[in-house]
DNA sequence: ACTTGACGATAAGGTGCATTACATTCACTG
DNA sequence: CAGTGAATGTAATGCACCTTATCGTCAAGT
């Protein structure tokens, strides 16, 4: 039975060394701006949404409350972000970027689309599709899963 | 031009998300065996060749020396690991496996299958095959674009 | 107002990883 | 066989992340 089980591993490989590789890469063009992979990904998703506050920001990371916090200390510190105090709710911080880091953005999106160029040049548009579609569908099943991510305090 | 550029950030995101997720929950079951990623990977690996020196081990999973170095630390205080002196070259530790970490094995691979038959249950042998093959495709060209990996100590 | 419970954030302690610098040992070359 | 350079591993330091425990604040019900 389950003849197929050798790929599925291969798949499992697959995906974690993938990932790895192409985390490496952007890394790598990061670090030259004096960015880390906390870093980038808080000033990425602000770039999206500036202002957030702290929980919903390591919910869409999806990482702990307290190791965001941590990365903000030091975003704050190297002069990239701002905590402002929420007007309505004295418990909130609201995180902002600074003119420090909005300088960044135009480089960022530019090595993230020239990476995505060189990864994919011999992929056909149908092959991607179908990828991108792969994923989806294991994502979704993972999800129904319900596989908990950091901070659930899973129920009581 | 490049309209399919959605579809490739789509396909970063969704590599990264998919792989942290099948992460999780694999380590959730490890866990209650006391293992951690950075020690079930070690003990996987060495479940295939036992008695692998450091520097071996570190480029199989793609780790620094340092890392590693630590990680067999505490593998070796739990009584997972043993190091044993390589008879012919006194640099070298060889790591080997103690039955602790062998009674173990069973287990882990059981629940590998189990998560796999889990995560793959709708998907066809034939997208399954598709999948894999656009991440070796994918693989093969990172790896071509000379992504260093920790350690590397590139040239000089 | 007053308690009770949920929420936002931080403190403390531990794992995992990287880089740099260093000690030891080996292997090669003169 | 001395001398140099590479290979193996460790020490020190900092970033990133987790869990558990707390503190302050808000919201709801009494």
């Amino acid at each position: 039975m389950r003849e197929g089980a050798d790929a599925r591993i291969e798949i499992g490989y697959g995906l974690a060394d993938v990932t790895h590789l192409l985390r490496m890469a952007f890394d790598q063009r990061m670090r030259k701006m004096g960015l880390t992979t906390a870093t980038w990904r808080v000033i990425a998703w602000l770039s999206r949404q500036d202002g957030q506050t702290q929980v919903a920001l390591a919910q869409r990371l999806e990482i702990s409350r307290v190791a965001l916090g941590e990365t903000i200390d030091r975003l704050e510190k190297s002069g990239h972000v701002e905590r402002r105090a929420d007007p309505t709710d004295r418990r909130k911080w609201r995180v902002h970027l600074t003119p420090r880091s909005r300088d960044l953005l135009p480089s960022m999106f530019e090595t993230s689309a020239e990476l995505q160029d060189a990864y994919f040049q011999d992929f056909s548009e149908a092959e991607l599709k179908q990828l991108q579609l792969s994923l989806t569908r294991l994502r979704a099943r993972l999800v129904e899963m319900k596989i908990e991510t950091p901070d659930e305090e899973s129920g009581k």
